[in-house]
RNA sequence: GGAGAGAUGCCUGAGUGGUUGAAAGGGGCGGUCUCGAAAACCGUUGUACCUUCGGGUACCCGGGGUUCGAAUCCCCGUCUCUCCGCCA
């Protein structure tokens, strides 16, 4: 959430990100109206509550020196029926400005660009050198299914449509790319490993942004347990430190985590429906950074710079995009997209998104640092990028390194994890 | 799932209705002493909100209630520990 100081002192700032994200400006109006109320009726009660302390210590007193109190008490009971009115203002009140603190978006960067949507994303650049085919490439679903290495069918069998049943060498292959990229990121650039739990309380979920703006987008256990599954490990691992106050020696923390990771993907019906390209549950490695403010912009590129290693190590090509206002996540400041490509699908596939939140996700989950002795205690930012996603990467691995007899070779930094150089 | 115990400041831990934002000890920080350090001694050491910038309010796991007044009494919930049951 925004700092409710800088929506009251620079609404024109807030109104301007609001128009750039195409989001409702009705927000801020309803933000400054409720904001305004609650003062007036907090003020009046802290005031009232001011008399009945003084007025309760006189009674203190007069007790004890057994005098007669009661004109004070049955004024102070009238005083405490009033507060109790007031208090119950305010307590609606707040619960109205929560809901609309909650879905103002946070304010994007200088340095995203303005723009309407998808097509106004801003590409950076393109790495590594697409692959010429001397024969007519597979699609990845076909190849998967005479491999033998994927059973769609069975998985949505036991699941529904979206769920995937891997098999033999591509169980194997899902199982080698989460251990090699998390060794990756811990032996060569400086994370420290974390396996959270899957399912995740509604404060956490609120912590990061995901509720209560896309509660349709998430499965939620709900026969008396109110658990959501994680849709990323950026919900349980940002949220780790929800509500404390770090020492700034610990900073900057970064860490990695391998999750399987659920969507409904609610409103996206019928589009990319076809074999890996939009699944239900999907595994991914996550690195999720935790720094001082002044330092997070230099920490996302090199945040980016983790996440493209992964591409570059798999030969594969992909290219990085800069999000625009308009197409930019609910909760980042700025965010670079990597997409990769899939020869056969002729798709670009995004398979990370590196996203700065600064201090949005610090405040709604209270996490904060001491930036000296004695200092006051700040919220500290947040960042967080796929490193990465797996089913759209698993798509282009096999669509680029097919060969035209129908097997698949095994990119070189995975034979260690796969114990073979190809599957077929 | 059943029975019991507990949750207080950075930590340990006292407090069971009225100067308790909170004893005491430890730790941290500052100082005295010292060539320096240790020891000793002295001082200091929460967060958030509102403000007419004088102050004020709230917070002792969370939420309700009783009361003129709640860390303290009552109810509900969460978490931790112990025992029993069940279980990969």
């Amino acid at each position: 959430m925004l700092d409710p100081k800088l929506i009251r002192t620079e609404p024109d700032k807030v109104r301007q990100a609001l128009i750039n994200r195409n989001a409702p400006v009705s927000l801020l109006e309803d933000f400054i109206e409720l904001d305004a109320k609650r003062r007036a009726v907090l003020t009046k009660s802290e005031s009232l509550k001011a008399e009945r302390n003084a007025v309760s210590d006189e009674i203190a007193k007069m007790k004890k020196a057994k005098e007669n109190a009661d004109d004070k008490i049955k004024e102070m009971r009238e005083v405490s029926a009033e507060i109790k009115k007031l208090d119950g203002e305010v307590a609606e009140i707040d619960e109205k400005l929560k809901a609309v603190v909650y879905n103002i978006p946070n304010i994007p960067s200088d340095t995203t660009p303005v723009g309407k949507g998808e097509e106004d994303n801003v590409v950076l650049r393109y790495e590594g050198e697409k692959r010429e085919f001397d024969f007519e490439p597979a699609c990845h679903w076909d190849i998967a299914a005479k491999l033998d290495i994927i059973d769609f069918e069975r998985g949505s069998k036991i699941s529904g449509s979206g769920f995937i049943l891997y098999k033999g060498l591509g169980a194997k292959l899902e199982r080698a790319l989460f251990n090699w990229m998390l060794d990756l990121h811990t032996s060569e650039h400086g994370y420290t490993e974390v396996f959270p739990p899957y399912l995740i309380n509604r404060k956490a979920m609120t912590g990061t942004g995901q509720l209560p703006k896309f509660e349709e987008d998430m499965y939620h256990a709900d026969k008396g347990d109110d658990l959501f599954l994680d849709p990323t490990a950026e919900v349980p691992v940002t949220n780790m430190y929800m509500d404390e106050i770090l020492d700034a020696d610990m900073l900057p923390i970064y860490h990695t985590a391998y999750t399987a990771c659920f969507r409904r993907e609610a409103g996206s019906a019928g589009k990319d429906t076809r074999g890996l390209l939009r699944v239900h549950q999907f595994d991914k490695v996550e690195m999720v950074k935790f720094v001082r403010p002044e330092t997070s912009y230099e920490e996302h590129e090199t945040l980016l710079g983790n996440a493209e290693d992964v591409l570059k190590r798999l030969g594969i090509p992909y290219r990085v995009l800069s999000l625009c206002t308009g197409d930019i996540g609910f909760s980042a400041a700025k965010c670079y997209d990597l997409e990769i490509w899939a020869p056969a699908v002729g798709k670009w596939l995004e398979v990370s998104s590196c996203s700065n939140f600064e201090d949005f996700q610090a405040r709604r989950a209270n996490i904060r640092f001491r930036p000296a002795q004695g200092a006051k205690p700040e919220f500290i930012h947040t960042l967080n990028g796929s490193g990465v996603a797996l089913p759209r990467l698993v798509v282009s691995l096999i669509e680029n390194y097919q060969q035209p007899d129908g097997s698949v070779v095994v990119p070189e930094v995975l034979r260690p994890y796969m114990g073979t150089d190809v599957i077929k």
